[in-house]
DNA sequence: ATCTCCATGTAAAAGGTTACATGATTTC
DNA sequence: GAAATCATGTAACCTTTTACATGGAGAT
């Protein structure tokens, strides 16, 4: 069986939903896979264009009177298997997730204390600014009333990206002490 | 002034330490750095051309009797200036990692519940490996006799690794229980 | 009139991986 | 003699971003 990319089971996956056009598939992910995933319309449009091809979707178009025609993206069963069977799959490595904080900091020896401390300083607050937002998100799908099933998931990865946020928020102000405490 | 990309900051950064030839910064990133960094050959040989022709860098070729040559890099003040410039600016963006589990996980309806769950114990135990490889490096660090001001920068990065994958194994026990007490 | 939202796309460029090619030296 | 390590590099390919282009509908 053919494999394709993570960009096209993510595609795949939308399709799923509600969400059966570019455009709508492009929002889903802003609004709900934000702070893990994220695609740009130079992917989903030629990538649609993909799975139809390969028989995982068909395209109807849909005509309101009164509004422009759009293209809606229907699973076929051979799409659905597809995605059930890369979902069923393990995630064969753990990713490597670049960290540019990290590799400055590594780097730290080539600078003044105060300036890395600065720099660990306003990474903190973005931080907390992204820890808010979750929480905001949080809130709001507390409050409304989308099925038990959907928010099920949705807060499930929430979740992560809050403890995650919050280790390393920790680690910065672990490693912030050690630099004022470090007399050098 | 010139912007460059990430990949040729971490090399500029790299040609401050020892290691001066395409082949030593390789080894460099793939035994420290490699938590939060990775780098192929196919960037390294060309990055350093650019390198050099930007003026960051120069090569010279050294020759040790009975070895072949090698090309070593040494940074030029303007290298150095480049890199010091690029250490002060605030990282502009948190990145948004893409998490194939999370991804996964959000698909889930779409699946048997007894196969998530797979899926995430296959994971906790992914985590758990990397936790054990970040310890086993500590280890190394503080037993073998580096200097103090290299092991200190070279440890921070270490322990932001130990504590974001730690939260994760927590986020993949407490979600593995919410699957197991879900009563569908 | 203008702005925002809905909606669809393409082309070029940038970034990165993989596979290949080569060859010396060192270790087993 | 074989395998691992040192050492350098390129080409093809894949993925992703960015910028551009277009145009209707609804709101202010």
């Amino acid at each position: 069986m053919k494999k394709y990319n993570d960009t096209t089971y993510a595609i795949l996956g939308i399709l799923t939903t509600e969400c059966k056009t570019g455009y709508a598939i492009k929002q889903l992910i802003d609004n709900s896979l934000n702070h893990f995933w994220k695609i740009s319309y130079g992917q989903i449009y030629p990538t649609l264009k993909l799975i139809v091809q390969e028989g995982l979707a068909e395209v109807r178009t849909s005509s309101t009177p009164g509004k422009p025609d759009k293209n809606e993206y229907y699973l076929t069963t051979k799409g659905l298997e597809e995605l059930k069977k890369w979902l069923e799959q393990p995630v064969e490595q753990l990713p490597i997730e670049r960290n540019e904080i990290l590799l400055k900091l590594f780097f730290g020896r080539n600078q003044a204390k105060e300036k890395t401390v600065l720099l660990l300083q306003n990474y903190q607050q973005e931080l907390e600014n992204r820890l808010q937002t979750y929480e905001a998100i949080e809130k709001g799908i507390l409050s409304h009333n989308h099925t038990v099933e959907d928010s099920f998931y949705w807060l499930l990865t929430l979740d992560y990206g809050k403890r995650t946020t919050k280790a390393a928020i920790d680690w910065c102000e672990c490693t912030l002490e050690k630099f004022l405490t470090k007399g050098d």
